[in-house]
RNA sequence: GCCUUGGUGGUGGAAUGGUAGACACGAGGGACUUAAAAUCCCUUGGGCAGCAAUGUCCGUGCGGGUUCGAGUCCCGCCCGAGGCACCA
């Protein structure tokens, strides 16, 4: 019997699909486990080998899960609504939905190759409409919530309006957007347009304008995370800002939550770090300042986090979209406001990113500092956001770098308040130093002044502390067809929104995917697209609609009446283990948390965070080949004498190329211009040149999964992505060292087999060979649970060096249970050769025997302060000046930690294991 | 600029403060073969000494420090990767 990988897993993959091995139920007996993989979204290019790294891993711990007696969820789906499809169906006429099923077909066969325990009668697709009605209905719930600052959770919108009717607007600590003040008389006279138009202001899905990255190469307006540096990500078109109308969801009342919720989860430091970042929370203060255009005067409040320097203040700046503008252009300066507010407007994101230039204009107000009295001029420049505090500040250049450029340009007085700084060539930006020129807070410390002057604007009412975050409400809105539609209609026209009340809302068809002639969305080339005969919305909802709750689903994918029910999230609860990449840091990892809470809240679901631990999988990168064409011929040179000649670099795919060896003929049919290449070869070899880049098609460095499967196998494939490197990291595909694994794997082949000769015996295990076995038993569980893959693999490939020529079922049968996450079927094949009637899926992981991994030691005194004080024990292995070294080290090392407070401590073959102090 | 990471042979990478380079690839040599494939064995960080077994010194980006002992901890640099970037 020879190793037929081939026939071995698809006869394992087979049986695992008829059988459901891997079928989850709800099993209160046994601890759940919830391990989750990002779910991929169904591009036309399939998988390339990069793509299962985290599968490979999710499904390694799932089947470890398994052994340990664990009760494990493991599904997978596809977030199957997007760009591209919609793209290409703008391009081609082809129905998104049909292209996204042929995808997912592609996926799903290339992922059953690699012999995944997915439980797939659990499967989720986010464009099923029996899977977005629970998009939508959650969509309406949020429409039908408000969020309590004083509880600090989401209710439902008719709490709300009971307040109001008993106390009006300021019965309320509710988060907002712009919402007007009234008393409970005014809103029981309120009409029901006005009162809808109030709750709009308060509710957690709402329609609002704001300034929205408008993308006009795609037609739809995007969310902050899905620009890049003034470009969409999609795409890559220039992104403008543009105020519009849109649905948007208040992810910035739950700023705090997501922020402190951070604390308790297993994530790495990097990735919590990130959003941080993104929520970014700062602590200082409202305050008021009186504005004049010199007929009227107004209240205008700015965000500061350095209350300290009011002294310094020689100017404000507003937002050019701040409301502010209009009422305080003066008619004098109206021209110059207008003609700058217009440049402001026509440069792309890019540009006012990548710009920087300082500008700016005099609106020809006047501000008074509230402690000082001074009048100070009031500037608009964009360097100011009208998203961020109030959209106003107060300047203070001395202390501020870019209140510093922004005085320099435009020649405004510079007054420093801290001793020592010198603000001649540039401003003094840390918060350090003793205060002067600042009244009451001269000789204070920076640190000591903040909350001094908070204290002191608030006991004056001049304004009063405010925590502010950076994290802005999600645009909800897209102009696009291939999206959840949503269940919003219009009675009376905008503002004035109903939900449709059956779900789900199902997308209709149209007969063109691009936007109408007059700029409209897709929707609305849709016959009959009313409910009720009113109007329905058009826009539909944006890709991390759907991927925001989809963990939940899976919990309970066929229910018709919930999104899941309750029993199914008591025992499942939340996700145990979340793996997939860092790229979702600021977008679908924010999204979700935020989702889950606001369900949490409303009592849907029980835990308050969805995803408890989460892995980044490393990038794997293509390892691109190059060949030297010499400039001006059809000759190559190989990569050694390159430097001879002068050459063009040129990619030649890796394919063709083994070792970095190129085949020479495979290269002269590869394309025609090549058929009479001739070659400057090294030793009788042409080597290619090489580099780590992003794996892609047109670098040619592209490997397919199906491609080493057939070649290799699956166990292959998932045991050599596992040894390239931790999983975390990431690190370029090379196919050459493949060969090292799966020779490994027909190390354990012969094992069983000498060609058809059946090898295996019930003679009794000798003590090594015990010891080699339970080595490996430790070392696999303490890596497995730090997901220090690559080494256990190491840890097998030692093992069976150790135990080679070992063919004893009593060694055997635990090594297959051991190596069966990492290389199922073949261990699956052996499992049964060696009589098992049922699947090792359910088997045990073996017993762990810690002495029979310990060394032979001997056992020497250590003294101090002149007596034996305790004994060691180290290897007999070790020289009598080793020992002697290591017998003064501990004597000093104890010497140090004092004697009494030492418990224990063990020694290794040249090294302290530990020392247990008390 | 800020935040987070990382820097170890020809390559991927091992190493709770305790024999640096496990394991694997590649390379070189050998065995078995008519031959090839497959398989197995030996060598493989660098320098010096030796016919040899072996000995010896230097080595984890750079410079300091703590320690009996530092790739690992601390301080200061340099370089790479990722994220954020007018957030007042």
């Amino acid at each position: 019997m020879d190793y037929d990988f081939l026939k071995i897993e698809q006869k394992w993959q087979a049986r695992w699909a008829a059988g459901k091995t891997f079928k989850a139920e709800t099993d209160t007996t046994k601890p759940k486990y919830y391990v989750l993989d990002m779910f991929p979204y169904p591009s036309g290019a399939g998988l390339h080998v990069g793509h299962p790294l985290g599968y490979i891993a999710s499904d390694i711990y799932s089947r470890y899960k398994r052994l340990k007696g664990f009760n494990v969820l493991h599904p997978m789906g596809y977030d199957a609504f997007g760009l591209p499809a919609e793209q290409y169906a703008i391009q081609t006429g082809q129905h998104p939905e049909k292209t996204t099923d042929i995808n997912v077909a592609r996926y799903r066969q290339q992922m059953d190759r690699i012999g995944f325990s997915y439980d797939w009668d659990r499967e989720v697709r986010t464009c099923d409409p029996g899977f977005y009605k629970w998009t939508q209905w959650a969509f309406l719930k949020m429409f039908d919530s408000w969020y309590d600052n004083a509880q600090d959770k989401a209710r439902p919108i008719s709490e709300l309006e009971a307040a109001f009717a008993s106390g009006g607007s300021a019965a309320v600590n509710a988060a907002s957007n712009d919402a007007p003040s009234f008393t409970a008389e005014q809103w029981r006279s309120f009409s029901d347009k006005e009162k809808s138009d109030v709750l709009m202001h308060y509710r957690i899905a709402y329609q609002g304008e704001s300034t929205v990255n408008w993308c006009p190469g795609l037609g739809t307006v995007l969310a902050n995370d899905e620009v890049k540096d003034g470009y969409s990500e999609r795409g890559g078109f220039p992104v403008f800002q543009k105020k519009m109308i849109q649905w948007q969801l208040r992810v910035s009342a739950y700023a705090g939550r997501l922020l402190d919720g951070l604390d308790a989860l297993d994530w790495t430091d990097s990735l919590k770090e990130m959003q941080r970042n993104w929520i970014g929370r700062s602590v200082g203060a409202e305050m008021v300042f009186k504005v004049s255009d010199g007929t009227e005067s107004y209240d205008m409040t700015i965000f500061t986090t350095r209350a300290d320097t009011v002294f310094g203040v020689t100017f404000m700046v507003l937002a050019p979209e701040s409301e502010w503008v209009e009422k305080l252009t003066t008619p004098s300066q109206k021209a110059a406001v207008d003609a700058y507010l217009d440049s402001v407007k026509k440069k792309t994101e890019r540009e006012r990113i990548a710009g920087k230039a300082v500008t700016g204009v005099f609106t020809g107000s006047y501000a008074t500092n509230p402690l000082t009295g001074a009048q100070v001029p009031v500037w608009i420049s964009e360097y100011v956001l009208s998203g961020y505090g109030t959209g106003a500040i107060m300047a203070v250049p001395a202390h501020d770098s870019r209140d510093y450029a922004f005085a320099k340009k435009f020649d405004l007085p510079i007054i420093p308040l801290i001793e020592g700084a010198d603000v001649s060539e540039e401003s003094f930006d840390a918060k350090e130093g003793i205060m002067i020129n600042s009244g009451f807070l001269n000789g204070l410390t920076v640190k000591e002044a903040i909350p001094a002057a908070i204290a002191y604007v608030e006991e004056h009412g001049i304004g009063h502390r405010k925590v502010n975050y950076r994290i802005r409400d999600a645009i909800f809105s897209r102009q696009r067809y291939w999206g959840e539609p949503f269940p919003i209609y219009y009675k009376d026209g905008i503002p004035t929104p109903y939900p449709v009340d059956k779900l789900p809302l199902t997308l209709p068809e149209v007969d063109e995917y691009k936007p109408t002639d007059a700029g409209e969305p897709p929707l609305a080339r849709a016959k009959d697209w009313t409910y009720d005969g009113y109007p329905l919305e058009t826009s539909t909802m944006p890709g991390f609609a759907g991927s925001s709750a989809y963990y939940l689903r899976y919990m309970d994918p066929h229910n018709g009446e919930a999104l899941v029910s309750r029993e199914a999230d008591d025992y499942w609860r939340n996700v145990d283990l979340y793996i997939g990449g860092t790229e979702h840091a600021t977008g679908h990892l924010i999204y979700s948390r935020f989702w889950n809470k606001f369900l949490y809240d409303l009592g849907y679901v029980c835990e308050d965070e969805p995803f408890r631990k989460l892995i980044n999988q490393g990038m794997i990168q293509g390892r691109s080949s190059f060949v030297y064409r010499i400039v001006g011929t059809n000759k190559f040179v190989s990569v050694g004498l390159k430097d001879s000649y002068e050459t063009t670099e040129i990619h030649v795919d890796i394919s063709l190329v083994r070792n970095d060896r190129l085949d020479i003929e495979g290269f002269r049919k590869w394309r025609p211009e090549f058929e009479t290449a001739e070659f400057v070869l090294e030793n009788g070899e042409y080597i290619c040149g090489w580099a780590v880049e992003k794996m892609s098609k047109s670098m040619y460095n592209v490997v397919n999964p199906d491609t080493i499967c057939d070649t290799y196998g699956a166990d292959t494939l998932r045991l050599y992505e596992m040894f390239l490197g931790p999983v975390e990291q990431s690190k370029p595909w090379d196919t050459k060292g493949i060969d090292g694994v799966h020779r490994f794997l027909r190390k354990v082949w012969r094992m069983f087999y000498d060609g058809d000769k059946w090898l295996v015996n019930d003679d009794k295990a000798t003590p090594s060979e015990l010891k080699a076995l339970h080595k490996l038993i430790g070392k696999e569980q303490e890596d497995i649970e730090t997901f220090s893959f690559n080494t256990t693999v190491s840890a097998f490939m030692i093992a069976v060096n150790e135990l080679s020529g070992c063919s004893k079922r009593e060694i055997l049968e635990p090594l297959l249970i051991l190596l069966s996450p990492f290389a199922p079927h073949i261990a699956e094949e052996l499992w049964e050769a060696l009589g098992h009637k049922q699947s090792i899926s359910f088997a045990s992981f073996p017993e762990f025997n810690a002495a029979l991994t310990v060394e032979d030691t001997c056992t020497y005194p250590v003294s101090f302060n002149g007596k034996t004080r305790f004994t060691v024990d180290l290897p007999k292995s070790m020289s009598r000046e080793e020992v002697e070294t290591h017998v003064r080290g501990l004597e000093q090392t104890a010497k140090w930690v004092g004697e009494q407070s030492i418990v224990k401590m063990i020694v290794v073959p040249g090294r302290i294991v530990n020392v247990v102090i008390k």
